[in-house]
DNA sequence: ATTGAATATTAATTCAAG
DNA sequence: CTTGAATTAATATTCAAT
């Protein structure tokens, strides 16, 4: 189910910093969401989600808008 | 020189609905600027520029974070 | 309406080079 | 240190299919 699969989203992006959006899928897949990048990459915008330089040294992560 | 690039580029997003790196560009290059994706996606970066969605109907465009 | 596989498009990076 | 050309990587979309 997809709000489901939103709510988790929302959760690993604060708990983890996910680079892109396989990561994520994979993240999901990790918790038993089976799902693709296709399936993410709409979720994301269904989410406002931006993706942000991190903090720390790293490249980017994903954020809410 | 990349501080006019970079100043130009502030200016052609809030004038322009930009989509895409190479759109923006081509927008620098009818301003005379001669520059390539490459270094728009490192301008980008450095600007911190976010891809946000646009009020319209309309897919994206460039924005400030 | 939601999704995945395949594909197309866009963006980031590498690797010289100035 | 800045850049472009070429390449790689990431993301969006198309095209079934459910």
């Amino acid at each position: 189910m997809k709000n489901r699969r939103h709510d988790l989203i929302k959760k690993i992006i604060e708990e983890d910093v996910i680079e892109t959006q396989e990561a994520l899928a994979e993240a999901l897949r990790a918790r038993h969401v089976r799902v693709t990048q296709a399936t993410i990459s709409r979720d994301i915008k269904e989410l406002f989600l931006i993706k942000v330089p991190a903090g720390g040294g790293r490249r980017s992560e994903e954020r809410f808008s």
